[in-house]
DNA sequence: CGTCCATTTGATCAGGGTCAAGACGAGTGG
DNA sequence: CCACTCGTCTTGACCCTGATCAAATGGACG
């Protein structure tokens, strides 16, 4: 079940060889908002319920309309949440980051995932049963809490890009994608806040509801205006300010 | 508190001159999916705290970014959900119907309403203070559950929405958009379903990210073929069918 | 009967998708 | 170590969908 079809060969953090994980990141994790307001004790019995799982690059952690029979924590990596369509075409609904909850359908009543997951670097997560949900709602009000924060939240941005796709010309778009994602995930560099996973432009395309053609056009004019910087599945974010006013200005 | 703007002079049912409407509809009220699952008693309790409002067509019963003091039960009417961009364009986040729960804003922490809600024919609403919920849910984890799932449901619809607007066409959208409101709340007349308060093409081109324009050459070439009839601020689906493969077409 | 708002319809045009071709880079197997 | 291959990215040319601009028509309501 640690395995994949790439699995055997990863190198991460040597967690799962330890067999006491979860007091080697004890310390970190507690501090994860989702754990936000739970006594030591607490964590240590919800911990004690998790497995810790290694994704390879690539591979999925749950599909779309698969039973949900986990819900996961994020602990290290990316992971990218896709939906198709019947005809083929990938929309990106949302990256996830490390600390961030990821599969909760169960949390809203749903038997399914409602899209898929998949790894967009190799990926350590901690998994519980869904059967444990209304144990941990129940015993935990506080990561209940936490979680709900998190669907209201995604909430709230689904219906921001529904609105941005709506009103916002393909430029804004594909701007704010980028601030976002460095805001998010962003690595400060001497450039730069860089993107801290391959990304191409095939899937900024699929975030913003375009085509990897525009994407490439608008990245090398951003980039002869210094607002990034661009490589083979690599975004480097130079200048968020400007690029955030090209994303929020009336379109010229 | 009842009155607004036009609050004098709105006539519905009088459910406000009955001192006790909670008794009057209490075997219709019981049977909302929002209540599945509570005892009688505990229903009466919950609606005991509960302070029904009239709402005249047009005024808001709530405004975005305002604090979130109530949450609400839609009773009768239907309320459409709008966001405003910065450029002033407004985007129609959805229509409630009668029995849904709306400005739930509070279950998933936020003490903010994240949208207006604008009655869009005269509605009647239950109202309950915001700081009743905390309570309702420990008391009644069962309405707490079907809060939750309505907002999957509406989590879900946002996702679906968003890769609408990424990979389909505007006539797909605008057939799709139709399609929906007529299942959600189409009343059957001889000539199909009619969409059962007053619709305009502009608030259609909100919904579907387009301009009444289009909306309405869409809507008179659909007429001529008989799957739609529209008239001012009426829509009536005739061909629900052949609607719904145009709106799931490949882009021919 | 006049005013206001919703709707229709035509003309124009540009944003950005599609099609096509080539360049570049990275990993693979010989 | 190099040649090959595959996937990513770039760039040009073209054209279509649907937005924009403009104006007229038609109900509804006071």
């Amino acid at each position: 079940m640690f395995c994949n079809e790439a699995g055997a060969s990863i190198e991460v953090a040597g967690i799962l060889e330890n067999p006491d994980m979860s007091r080697l990141d004890r310390s970190l994790i507690a501090r994860l908002p989702a754990f936000q307001g739970l006594t030591p004790d607490d964590l240590d019995r919800v911990l004690a319920r998790a497995t810790p799982l290694r994704i390879a690059k690539g591979a999925p952690i749950f599909e779309c309309e698969q039973e949900a029979q986990s819900f996961f924590l994020l602990l290290d990596g990316h992971v990218r949440v896709v939906r198709t369509t019947p005809q083929g075409q990938e929309v990106i609904i949302r990256y996830i980051s490390p600390g961030e909850l990821l599969g909760i359908a169960i949390a809203v009543g749903r038997a399914t995932y409602p899209a898929t997951a998949v790894a967009a670097i190799d990926c350590v997560v901690l998994a519980w049963p869904s059967q444990l949900w209304p144990d941990f709602v129940a015993a935990y009000p506080g990561f209940a809490g936490n979680a709900y924060k998190t669907i209201g939240d995604r909430l709230q941005d689904a219906h921001a890009r529904v609105i941005e796709l709506s009103t916002a010309q393909v430029d804004q778009r594909v701007a704010l994608a980028l601030v976002k994602l460095a805001q998010q995930t962003g690595k400060p560099t001497a450039e730069g806040l860089l993107i801290d996973f391959p990304i191409s432009r095939q899937d900024i395309a699929e975030m913003t509801g375009t085509t990897l053609h525009t994407v490439s056009r608008l990245l090398t004019a951003w980039q002869e205006s210094g607002l990034v910087k661009s490589g083979r599945q690599k975004v480097t974010v130079v200048d968020s300010d400007r690029l955030l006013a090209l994303a929020e200005a009336a379109p010229s």
